[in-house]
DNA sequence: GTTATAATAACTGTATACAATTATTCAGAT
DNA sequence: ATCTGAATAATTGTATACAGTTATTATAAC
C-alpha cells in the first residue's frame, strides 16, 4: 500500500512497452555503459516498427539513461564517480525533504509499516540475507517517498534512483559488500516517531552518503575491470 | 562566460524547434495552465508534421510542463500552489548544493564576475528598475551553476527553473511585487568568499524560500482573478 | 602495403498512410 | 424539448516511404 504510486497510464502503447524494455536493459548493464544503441533497426528485436522506438529512446534521452551523439545515434550514458557522487548527494538532500513531509503525515498505521521494515531490515541483515534486506531497505524508503505526498520530489527522485540502478547492479557484479549497517534505518525511524525533523533529516542524509561510499567503491572495481580487459587484450 | 552552459547541439531539428516553440508559449502563459493541447493539427501551426511534433511534446510531457489525459491528449499541465512550495523548497536544497561546489571552484575572476553581478543587483533595484533586478539576479545565480561544474544538478535545477518561469509569468501579469531585497545576494556573495559554506548554503536557501512567498502569492492572484471571472460570467 | 576516392550501404529525420479509437453530430423516440 | 443511439468526423498510435546524411566498402593510384 505504501510502496506505489503510479499515475493511471490511459492506453499501454509499443511505445511505453519499448521503454520499459530498453530501460530494463540499461540498468541491468545488459546494454553496457557507454555502449552504442545499435542502429535502431537492432533494437528492433523488440518487433516494433521505429517510431515509437524512436520515441522511448528520446524519453530515455531526457532522463539522462541515454545520451545522444553528435550524428544523431544514440549510446547507453557511460558510468562516471562524478555522477554517482552528485546523484547520491542530490538524492541524500530530496530524501531529506521527504522524510520532513513524512513526519507532518505520520498514522499509526505508517508508523506500524515503517517499523515492519525495519524490523526486516535488522532480520533479514543478522541472517545475512543482504538480498532481503536490500528489497526491504528499499521499501522503506520508498514508504517514506508515499508518506511525503510531494509528487515533485517523488517524480526526480525515482529518476534518480533509476540512474543509481545501474551503480547497484555494478556493485552486486563486482561483489562490493552492500550490507548497509541495519541500525540506520532504526534510527532514522526513531526521529520520525518523535517528530524530529531536523534529527530525521540529517540521519537520513548520512545513510544515504554511507550509501554512496559502496558505489564509488563499485564503479571504482567496474573501471579497473575494464582497464586490466583492454590491457590484457 | 558564466551564464551558459548548454552542450553541443548537434544538427538542428524540426523536433528541436518545436520544442522552443512549444515552451516558450507555456512558460509565457500564451498557452493556458490546464489548457488542452488542441489536437496535434492545432499544433501545426508550427508548420511541421506529427512526427517531430509529438516528439516534442513527449520531451515536454518529461519535464512535467504538458500532462498526457487519459485518452491520449495533452494539455498544459496545471498550475498548483503545492507544486510551487515543492519545486521551490527542492531548489533551495539543490542550490544549496551548488554553492558548496562552487566555493570549492572559486576563482579570482568568478568572484570579480559574482560581485559585479552582486553590485548591479544593488544598484538597479535602487533605481527601481526591476527588470533589470530580475535579470542580473538571475545571471548571479547562473554563474553559480557553472562555478559548481555540478553538471546533474545542474540539469535538474534547469528544468525546475523552467517550471517555474511560468509562475514568475504570473507575478508580472499580477503585479505582484517581486523586488527581492538586494541585500540577499550581498550576504550570500560574502559567505562565498570567505569560504564559509554553510553560511552560504543556509544564506541561499533563506533566499530561495523568500522568492517562494512571491510566487504563491502570484498563484493565488491567479486563482482568485479566475474564480472571478467565471464567477462574473 | 597504404592511402585516396568513388560507389554502395545503412541510418536518421520527417512526412504520410492506415487502422483503431474517441469525439461529435444528427435523427428519431419519448 | 430532452434523451438515446447510430452514423460520421476527427484524432491517436504505429508502420512505412522518401530524401538527405553518414558510414562503409571496394577500387585504383602510388
Amino acid at each position: 500500500m505504501f510502496d506505489t504510486m503510479e499515475g493511471n497510464l490511459g492506453r499501454i502503447s509499443a511505445k511505453d512497452i519499448a521503454y520499459e524494455q530498453i530501460k530494463e536493459k540499461i540498468l541491468k548493464c545488459v546494454l553496457e555503459p557507454g555502449q552504442a544503441i545499435v542502429n535502431e533497426k537492432l533494437g528492433k528485436e523488440l518487433e516494433i516498427s521505429r517510431t515509437p522506438l524512436r520515441e522511448a529512446l528520446q524519453r530515455l534521452e531526457v532522463e539522462e539513461l541515454v545520451v545522444r551523439n553528435s550524428n544523431g545515434t544514440f549510446s547507453v550514458t557511460p558510468i562516471s564517480i562524478k555522477e554517482v557522487k552528485e546523484i547520491f548527494i542530490m538524492r541524500s538532500k530530496l530524501e531529506g525533504i521527504l522524510i520532513r513531509d513524512a513526519i507532518d503525515n505520520l498514522t499509526d498505521e505508517s508508523i506500524e509499516y515503517l517499523s515492519y521494515l525495519t524490523k526486516m531490515v535488522q532480520l533479514t541483515s543478522r541472517l545475512e540475507n543482504y538480498k532481503d534486506t536490500e528489497d526491504f531497505g528499499g521499501k522503506f524508503h520508498n514508504a517514506i517517498y508515499t508518506i511525503s505526498n510531494n509528487t515533485t520530489v517523488v517524480k526526480i527522485i525515482f529518476q534518480l534512483n533509476d540512474r543509481l540502478n545501474r551503480y547497484r547492479h555494478l556493485a552486486h557484479q563486482h561483489l562490493v559488500e552492500i550490507k548497509t549497517s541495519s541500525d540506520e534505518h532504526e534510527v532514522i525511524l526513531d526521529a520520525m516517531v518523535n517528530r524530529d525533523k531536523d534529527r530525521a533529516e540529517m540521519e537520513i542524509e548520512k545513510h544515504i552518503i554511507e550509501a554512496m561510499r559502496v558505489a564509488v567503491k563499485a564503479v571504482e572495481q567496474y573501471e579497473n575491470a575494464n582497464k586490466a580487459a583492454s590491457e590484457g587484450k
